[in-house]
DNA sequence: CAAATTATTTGACACGACGTCAAGAATATG
DNA sequence: CATATTCTTGACGTCGTGTCAAATAATTTG
């Protein structure tokens, strides 16, 4: 056997990076390889097409994202947790220059409207996968602060409504590029759901 | 002057159907040339280009949307012309089969990130139009509302909170496909605005 | 230590997309 | 009836994805 001429996650970054800044469709195969100094053939031999690659890259940021959000969720009253995650959050959107968005609400608004089209379908369930966990993190923070009497609502409820909030967000955030406007949005979420009637 | 062989206004509707099922990166002018019975160079003679193309037909589908958006806010109760109005906006992205999603929603998450993109700069703001008047016009009910007693918040806040909650609506539409979740989650977001601590 | 094995690399190819251009076709105008 | 003007048509260049066979280089085996 040959060793490969390239590290695996070093392209599986390189390429992320790419897929955040440009989005699935607006990356070249041709891009990646060439920032990353290795052949297209190579790339086509090692992950079989550029959706796979994508597949690869992504399941890597998820789990990295996930990891961050599960700290930002930890500390503090329920308050401080939510701000922190909608700090998080908009942090994400907001990171790079230009600002590269949500790559996932970015993917989930790529694929293509057939039913099962493919890897379409996989890579639909690797970004729902993500939303859901995010969800039942924070499903999770509010059952806890509703134990400690600082949240009186439905947990799933408000969950959902917090994480459709953060996929809003992420839509704003192409349309008005205001940083300011998304922390407000946000704090203004928070306020709903932890100052609702009874609470 | 040699006539021209097809209408302007036909060639909009057959684009647009095809830019919203697909998006415009997954739709081609060949597409749209081979269903319009129109050769793909007509096309290019009569728009200049895709996006110019795009951009054109979306105008049509913000002035009819926005139309019906008005006619949706604009009766009965608070309360009713919210829900008319979610119901409307998840109506909307569930039309077709299968289900086409938002097209804003998509359009803006599709738009290229450099800075001054040629048209995807003009695109951004056609889109964030929509978005901005759309929010107006919610505003305005908000407001109306407020002098009849039905709420007694920030109109301006609750309004650009609501539509938030509408893109985030859209990016959950992709993720999920479930239209009954989509609806709790907007009868949700409607409790919480008209349900108010002080309310 | 030499040689076969085996995966990786490389370059050529087919195909489809965008956009441009010059040449042909059809109407309006003088 | 001829001319000018616009639309149409088909060919072209470039770039994208994905495939394939041939060349290549290390490891494993004898």
């Amino acid at each position: 056997m040959r060793p490969r001429e390239f590290d695996h996650d070093d392209v599986l970054r390189i390429a992320f990076d790419q897929f955040w800044r440009k989005g699935v469709r607006g990356t070249s195969l041709s891009d990646i390889a060439r920032d990353a100094g290795v052949q297209r053939g190579s790339l086509y031999n090692a992950f079989g097409s550029k959706e796979a690659l994508f597949l690869q890259a992504y399941e890597r940021y998820a789990g990295d994202y996930l990891l961050a959000l599960q700290k930002a969720l930890g500390t503090g009253s329920l308050r401080k947790r939510l701000t922190a995650f909608f700090d998080l959050t908009i942090t994400n959107f907001r990171s790079g220059s230009p600002p590269r968005g949500c790559p996932t609400t970015r993917g989930l608004m790529e694929l293509g409207a057939a039913e099962g089209e493919g890897l379409d379908e996989e890579a639909r369930q690797a970004f729902a996968s993500l939303v859901s966990r995010i969800t039942a993190l924070v499903q999770d923070t509010l059952s806890a602060g509703a134990r400690r009497g600082e949240f009186n609502g439905n947990p799933a409820a408000a969950a959902l409504h917090i994480v459709t909030v953060t996929r809003g967000l992420a839509v704003l955030e192409r349309a008005y590029g205001d940083e300011a406007q998304l922390r407000k949005i946000a704090a203004h979420a928070i306020d709903l759901v932890l100052d609702k009637k009874g609470g």
